[in-house]
DNA sequence: CCAAACAGAATTGTCAACAATTTCGTCTGC
DNA sequence: GCAGACGAAATTGTTGACAATTCTGTTTGG
């Protein structure tokens, strides 16, 4: 096992253990269960167990990882259920943001909206889920962040980090992107008319739909 | 300084450090923006000061603390426009867990929210505003926890626990439980008759008039 | 008299070693 | 052949000491 990643200059010991630990969770590098052994993850980043379990500490906050008194970590597993859920959050928070992003966004946001809606339009008329997925993504954080919503965007943050393999299955299922479009393009045009009660019942639509591809 | 909190037998050490303080902090005896020094807390606490480090990142991870790289630990200020904020996204989270409820609850369950209702009524009618504050407290955990949404009940908790100090300038303001107590009631009426919908605009309804408090 | 540089103190970040707990394999006694 | 006790290995929890950083009050040069 040699010690690849660079101690890091003048990054804090921590903080880029919980960084690199981040990603390779997300990043799907780490199995769903894996256990995490302090040590071995200690000398795999080349940080002390501290940080470490520093680290640790904050991604059980974050709900990624799952630790038993005595017993170690591991990376955590959502169920079918706790998807659902969480995407029910999910619902009712975007469509708060929505509904504020439609008054508060500016006209050069929405311009930007537009464009992402031809680009996602383009995407699945070119067969290209990865694609179309990212801009999915981009999508949903945009109209967050024009909500100007900081307490929503920081739950969002957290709940749209557990859902990552559940979305990754999501995007590949065959005739999901099409259907989705039309959702999302009806959030696009709600929030461009700037009327807040339409783009809360857009999004909710949409993710109501998304809940029920979850459900297959 | 003496160190008249025990050791505590059985119990992890960073376990009872972060009670303790989540308690301290919640009940007001820490000052706003008081700094916390590792340690003092350790010592005041009988812990080590790793102890009370694991502790301060679950309670940053809370919202409840707020940590600056080798600066140290206080307790976090919320602003007016964040309680805002907070309550938006407690109106939005509640609001789904009422229509859940409304659906979800047992029989049994609606009895005792209406018998919540009618000892909500008599707090106000004998001029009680801690008791009536605490009812209320217990009319909305009971609508959570009847919903049976787990992740929107973990969310709803790390958020009610930032609010502690506006709740209490919230409660004593003459004439407010008078106003609320008509939409709790009507809240308690809408999961009664198993609406959900009217069971979340009874919810809403109620927050957005919180919020209009907040805003004094 | 004021601004910038400079020590000193206070505080957090990091480290390596030690103690406590749990798990898993083995062994004994029936 | 099997149930339960026993013990070794692995892993986490805890401790105290050390290093790095930041803040505060003072001093010095203009």
């Amino acid at each position: 096992m040699p010690k690849e990643a660079r101690p890091s200059t003048g990054e804090q010991a921590k903080q880029h253990a919980f960084a690199q630990l981040r990603q390779a969770i997300l990043h799907g590098e780490m199995a769903p269960a894996q256990r995490l052994v302090e040590n071995e993850l200690a000398e795999q980043f080349g940080v002390t167990r501290a940080s470490i379990r520093a680290a640790l500490i904050d991604l059980e906050a974050q709900g990624l990882v799952e630790r038993i008194r005595n017993r170690g970590s591991r990376v955590r597993v959502v169920t079918v259920e706790e998807a659902v859920a969480i995407t029910e959050c999910r619902m009712v928070l975007e469509g708060l943001c929505a509904a504020k992003a439609a008054v508060a966004a500016s006209d050069e946001q929405l311009t930007e909206l537009a464009d992402l809606g031809t680009a996602m339009t383009k995407a699945v008329a070119d067969g290209e889920p990865m694609t179309y997925s990212e801009l999915n993504q981009e999508l949903h954080a945009k109209i967050r962040q024009y909500s100007g919503q900081q307490t929503a965007l920081e739950l969002l943050d957290r709940l749209n980090a557990q859902l990552v393999r559940h979305r990754f299955q999501l995007a590949l299922r065959p005739g999901r992107p099409q259907h989705s479009l039309n959702e999302h393009l009806a959030m696009i045009e709600a929030v461009r008319a700037r009327d807040p009660q339409a783009a809360e019942a857009a999004v909710r639509a949409h993710l109501t739909s998304v809940i029920e591809a979850l459900r297959d």
